[in-house]
DNA sequence: GCGATTTACGCATTTCGTAAACATC
DNA sequence: GATGTTTACGAAATGCGTAAATCGC
């Protein structure tokens, strides 16, 4: 059993079966691959594809437990290589920081400023996606760090750790009756039409949540993954926007108002998530502490090892 | 990277870092290991062993690092083994139960009968020692499960499944004034010379905490680590036994009288310890289902992805 | 017939074992 | 000098790429 076979079969597995694909991706020749796979599976004693004639169609069982275990193998290939990293030059290596729009553009440029400055030499790649997506990266390994709000998918393999609170606001055109209004309730937002978050996006559920609680049916007349787009249809007068408050900025958001809606809604949690498997270089420690300075590397360590569900703090 | 380079670097660290041994135990060449050994530190940039002149005489903290990496993709490339097999020919294969001698003698024979005959090609091995040796096979991989009661050590690497509960009785040879007294008591109990288990086994702590709670200091002539050694003692006259009630049989132990203690200690519970990286094979669930009906597959798969500390039934 | 996989074959690399040199105790 | 590790070198095995054959849609 060799390391490149199993390679070869995580790569295949990823590439929809299609061996040539999987030869191409990996720089290499398919008849190397074809004939690495036959290998593995006579030393396993198993068929881990199932052929039509000469065509791979399916993962067996049996095929699809190995997968598993392969990929774990070659992930802790990689914690090697990145223990020699570590001890070799802490100060570089590469960093993938999988997460949302919101995140992204809001909450994580003072952090990744000053993370830039510390660790000038570090590859720090951001990489934006739903929350499921990004799970799936960090599961995977093709990034480090997941961090968002809302519903991150619980695999097995993440650990989620509770990082900061946030609250909403609502945003309205200068001028709107809602400013005039001495406390906002739910019920007087439900006379208009709102524009928010997608669902599965920035803690989305909470929103629903606090409506139907009234047994009140809001008007969303548009969606989006971010509060840019959100403040934009705001501003040429679609409706009113629902955002985390971070996303406004006084400054920058001159055509709009805010109103503090603290009160209408469960504040939401944005967590960082780590995959279990992977070894956690002493910078990537850093970050999350810059992040969420409650999170020490020892703190971190240990919701490692006791992987319980993290509550807020 | 190779897996033959891990393997090497893994059984150095067994060897007590000689080299030689280990390429004796893995029927190789010393030359071979010593350049396996080099490229590796090589590929990795980081030196794996500290060497004095041309002697290793320890691990530097990244070797101690990659050492655990490499223990566990090893472990993993055992487990794709095991799948194969398992696909292969559900019912035959290995199984190495690491026990104390209380669950050897006394709780495990009719479940072994019953294996075997379900599973005549398995090839079963009890390999009986320490409730910390047990432990470290489990964790190492040298046995698929841990059978004890008490202090199995609590490796993060072994999830501990309580199977049942069990209480004490005390032994006395034929006549002894204790076999009149109406109720038995700590007090009594005292006042006689005490022969038992050995401390770290069987359940002993929750002896000395009976005792301890109530101030008393009870005089142990003897310990032993299994119960036919406390029995023959006791026979002898030269002390009460305090064991196991499985342990004492009223038909082969013709010589002694039994009188139950369970109100005098706390139950103890007997646990099943499985590594949360072994490859698990059908057989394997089966076992555990026939010593702890409770414990069927499902509830075991639950239990090796959320690792609580499992509570008593 | 086109796309995809397997078989065949020769080259290049790597691995391994023996022998010898070298270092430490 | 004994034990233990590294260096040197030749033989065997293995992986890889090109070319060709085979198969399925």
């Amino acid at each position: 059993m060799k390391l490149q076979q199993l390679r070869y079969l995580s790569e295949i597995a990823r590439q929809q079966l299609n061996l040539s694909k999987a030869a191409e991706a990996l720089h290499t020749s398919q008849p190397g691959i074809s004939r690495q796979i036959q290998l593995l599976e006579q030393e396993l004693g198993v068929e881990i594809f199932i052929r039509n004639g000469k065509r791979i169609t399916k993962i067996t069982p049996p095929g699809q437990a190995i997968l598993e275990i392969a990929r774990r193998m070659l992930q802790d290939a990689d914690n090697l290589r990145r223990v020699g990293e570590e001890f070799n030059d802490k100060e570089s290596g590469s960093l993938v920081i999988a997460t949302t729009h919101t995140q992204a553009r809001y909450a994580l440029p003072p952090i990744i400023k000053r993370f830039i400055e510390r660790y000038p030499k570090i590859r720090l790649t951001l990489r934006q996606g739903s929350p499921t997506e990004i799970s799936t990266w960090v599961a995977s390994g093709e990034a480090d760090l997941a961090i968002a709000t809302e519903a991150i998918e619980l695999f097995d393999e993440l650990i989620m750790l509770p990082c900061y609170q946030w609250n909403r606001c609502i945003v309205v055109p200068p001028q709107h009756p809602l400013l005039e209004q001495e406390k906002l309730t739910l019920e007087s937002l439900a006379q208009y039409t709102i524009i928010t978050y997608d669902f599965a996006f920035t803690g989305r559920s909470k929103i629903n949540q606090a409506f139907e609680s009234r047994g009140l049916q809001p008007n969303v007349v548009l969606t989006a993954i971010d509060a840019d787009v959100i403040k934009t249809y705001v501003e040429i007068g679609l409706g009113v926007g629902i955002l985390a408050q971070m996303a406004f900025d006084p400054v920058r958001d001159k055509g709009l108002r805010a109103i503090d809606a603290a009160h209408l809604f469960e504040p939401s949690t944005t967590r960082i998530g780590i995959s279990r498997s992977c070894y956690i270089r002493s910078y990537i420690y850093d970050f999350i502490e810059m992040f969420a300075p409650h999170l020490n590397t020892e703190t971190i360590k240990q919701a490692l090892v006791h992987p319980q569900r993290q509550e807020p703090a």
